[in-house]
DNA sequence: AGCTTTAATTAGAAAGTTTCTCAGTTGCAA
DNA sequence: TTGCAACTGAGAAACTTTCTAATTAAAGCT
């Protein structure tokens, strides 16, 4: 993934190898904040701004996805394989769900319900409630900002 | 709509009733901001964090639906029905996109690939441009907080 | 290696979104 | 009608994201 940086045009800057590698590591979906808060022991000047900038940089050149799937913090994928997500009503868990090949095929066929709108990817959001809240019990909810609101749909 | 706020245990004040006549009146995904300015007019006392207080008991209730598809402000949605969302990577506009009753079946079933998560719902998200957009030209990006991150998966 | 160009980084401020506090008000069940 | 619990209004606060300006550093070229 790193050579993939340098093929875009951005430059090789010690703290995008960093994100870089943190991001590819990790198949959580952090948010730039974890990402900050994991990387700043071994780069404790790195400001706060270059995680949003890189991760902006990163999905504007393709090379990883900002998921907005639930309130709270942008999540950021580094698998740009085409799959979907199951996302948790309670503690915003974000999983990947490998996409079945021959669904991923009716990827730009045109929206009979929306005309004139240019398909360029379908993807399906599983929500629900993920194992480790269910085994929490009925009574927790995650802190900050989530609470029932955040089922969509 | 309004018999069932009070249905679910809510009181009918001034406020809700307009927030609910609005929003039920609105397939357009109102964001919270969008819903408090078209009401200041008719209700100039009201303040902003009733707006987020209203929807948000709303959707707690069962009685709508707050979407976050996309970076920026949670959008509002009325329609109950199982339906799938058409969302502009450009504009962020959010549209409504019904579902096949036979695919709609397939919620609650088990994921093979998170297992333990249970399923409550499933919806598909069709990514791309609307059709305004795709007239305003590629160079043309939405005001704000959006730009090519938009894009997720 | 040194130079140049250009982009990236830093730190902080600012903007935008959402939640919270608390005093005062009001819907509504009894 | 009365009392209680829930709701409202106003502003502050918390949180997320973007921006600014000055400095620093990467990449390509000699």
């Amino acid at each position: 993934m790193l050579a993939c940086v340098r093929a875009t045009g951005l430059k090789l800057t010690p703290q995008r190898m960093a994100i870089v590698r943190e991001l590819a590591a990790d198949p959580t979906h952090p948010t730039a904040q974890e990402l900050f808060e994991r990387l700043r022991p071994a780069l404790p000047t790195m400001s706060f701004a270059t995680v949003y900038n890189t991760l902006d940089a990163l999905a504007s050149a393709g090379l990883c996805a900002a998921l907005s799937l639930a309130p709270g913090p942008s999540r950021f994928d580094p698998n740009m394989k085409p799959h979907h997500h199951a996302v948790c009503d309670r503690c915003g868990e974000v999983r990947d769900i490998p996409s079945d090949a021959h669904r991923a095929a009716a990827v730009a066929r045109a929206l009979p319900a929306a005309p004139g709108f240019e398909v360029r990817s379908v993807e399906q959001i599983y929500r629900g409630v993920c194992a480790a809240c269910a085994a929490a019990g009925a009574q927790e909810r995650r802190p900050g900002r989530a609470s029932a609101r955040a089922r969509t749909s």
